[in-house]
DNA sequence: CATATACGTTAGCTATGACTTACCGTTAGT
DNA sequence: ACTAACGGTAAGTCATAGCTAACGTATATG
């Protein structure tokens, strides 16, 4: 049940913000950490949890922390929420990935 | 940005249980709260969580109020979901597809 | 070797939220 | 009309989670 883990840690704004910051490639904490209305130190709590979750990694480059994403940490999430459609879940894949076609052609 | 309230309001262990408890029908609230290791009342509240979130709505049966799934309130948080996968999306699509439709045959 | 940079960690504060108990309104049955 | 079943609401308690400030550690730089 990792995905009760992922849904919790997920559900801080802050931390999801760190979170959604790694969609655009992997980052250092200074750079994760700018803007935000928090602390540094606050962003690195977040980012272990978000570690221990198992939806974030890290290496080190020199001095820094290089954190991305792990998106293998979301599948459990997805299929549990795969898990409240029955029926009609072909019906919405399709939906899904026509829409996500049309955002692909319009960039 | 309403995959966020739903986020947070399905972290809860307990309030995700009575919801997913949702996924064998509409129920009743004592129905909902029959074995779990909190009072009534804090089911109530639970639901009135999930139902301020909309991802549950409610109708009057006599003296009973039946709840039962919104799913329409887990559109967004899926569709976030979506957003952490680039090109792998059509990829992972698929391999979703083919283990439901496993599952589906093995009943 | 001294200093600066980049982060992690700890301790302590505070706000929030999940829970219980008690209570109240509403519908059903006799 | 009385009573019981169903469930929403209010008040108060308690634990937890997120935050800051201070400190510690490792790498780069002069």
């Amino acid at each position: 049940m990792a995905y009760g883990t992922a849904l919790a840690v997920l559900a801080d704004p802050t931390r999801r913000k760190v979170f959604e910051r790694l969609r655009g490639g992997p980052r250092p904490v200074n750079l994760l950490a700018q803007g935000l209305p928090v602390s540094r130190p606050a962003v690195s709590q977040h980012l272990k949890v978000l570690k221990e979750a198992g939806l974030v990694e890290e290496r080190s480059e020199g001095v820094r922390r290089i954190y991305s994403l792990r998106r293998e940490g979301l599948m459990e999430l997805r299929e549990w929420l795969d898990s409240f459609w029955g029926e009609a879940l072909d019906a919405f894949k399709l939906e899904a990935e026509r829409s996500y076609r049309s955002k692909k052609g319009s960039k």
